[in-house]
DNA sequence: AACAATTTCAAATGATCATTTGAAATTAAT
DNA sequence: ATTAATTTCAAATGATCATTTGAAATTGTT
């Protein structure tokens, strides 16, 4: 029964992820990890601390991994178009991802929403405004000169919702919706897309109209 | 210090439905309910049975405001795309209502991310169910006969996540955005409005080239 | 093999909650 | 005013967790 010890750490952190990622860091017992990892209840205390240090293991963990997978820089294209329909295919990739690659918009949407207690909150939020401030210079990009502060905010939260929004679908297909209801993952994508950037090409046009 | 035995009652729900809808089931003890209502700890049980039971009162409650103040069937008209355009503008209204117009939104929206435990799935499911359907409806008649369930369901999803999230970004407003970013809750409607419809309308536009 | 350091373990601790209890206080009915 | 029903109260109960403890087992070192 007993194995290395990095062995143990290893397994802790891997079935933390799978469980944070899927229910949150409040619908996750330590004993729940324990069981499943075959350690004793005292490991994660002994090998993390607590368990809040091993839910941001878990987060850092996940952010390496998305950013190596979808998020990396050089995959953005130069011009504002290209950059915007680059990054909401990036997200919505990553979204699908039913791997590790999905790990990080599971995380940030569950913190989004209710969240963990208020320990968390500090750490979370320089996350999060980070990707906040990044999605509003794309969109500020890809409004042009004329757009209001509210008008490259509401383009903003428009594709950050509608991709943030995938999760929650997914989440609660079982619950929400029809058993028929199981479409392919690159037609999603593609009908996605032309339906964000489809918005967003038509909201820039009329603010471009309205300006004359 | 006693009061008439309805004006405990009604004080506790007073306080429940503003604690409920501020930070969901989870994060609201009896305690607190309790002492903001200047009742005593066991006065939950004692009307209503459990924290539980309370909750679905506040539900009931949320519900009916939420009906009568903006999503009388009444309010919506004939054509699709003014029917679609109604509710969309009921949404939204509801979502920046600060007084109790805006409580259901904020509730299902506690509810679709995390949640409350287990005990509140099945009287939540259908409510919800429900309100997709009707969304499904009204996306599917504008949307118009060649569209496909998935188009149907992304048309959908489109404008429900767009509504949903303004109570992330009000909920999360302190912390992730700019203190200067106080925008005139008319403007954010009227905006906000153009978004969402005019991707919805290119959308459909690209279906209907797409069919022929 | 003997010793020290590391890792595992079952049980205890302590904190937080919702809920219960049973007596006391208050109100309503006669 | 006496009695019965209702409502309030402080304290107890019991359940769930994360975390701690200290001893036992295991591993690594000489």
């Amino acid at each position: 029964m007993s194995r290395k010890p990095t062995e143990t750490k290893t397994r802790i952190l891997d079935v933390a992820c799978e469980l944070f990622v899927a229910k949150g860091y409040r619908d996750v017992t330590a004993q729940e990890i324990c069981s499943k990892a075959n350690a004793n209840i005292a490991s994660i205390n002994y090998y993390f601390g607590s368990k809040f240090n091993l839910y941001l293991e878990v987060w850092k963990h996940a952010e390496e991994v998305a950013m190596e997978t979808y998020l990396k820089p050089s995959n953005f294209e130069a011009t504002p178009d290209g950059a915007l329909e680059a990054y909401i295919n990036a997200r919505i990739s990553s979204v699908l991802d039913e791997g590790s690659g999905g790990w990080l918009p599971r995380l940030i949407s569950n913190e989004m929403h209710g969240g963990p207690a208020e320990e968390i909150k500090e750490f979370i939020k320089e996350r999060i405004k980070e990707k906040l401030a990044f999605m509003y210079d794309l969109a500020k990009d890809f409004l042009g000169e004329g757009a209001t502060d509210l008008q490259i905010n509401i383009a903003r939260q428009s594709f950050h919702s509608q991709c943030i929004h995938l999760n929650v679908v997914r989440h609660h297909k079982k619950e929400y919706f029809e058993e028929s209801f199981k479409p392919n993952k690159d037609e999603v994508k593609a009908e996605l897309i032309k339906m964000i950037m489809g918005g967003l090409r038509s909201y820039r046009e009329e603010i471009r109209r309205g300006e004359k």
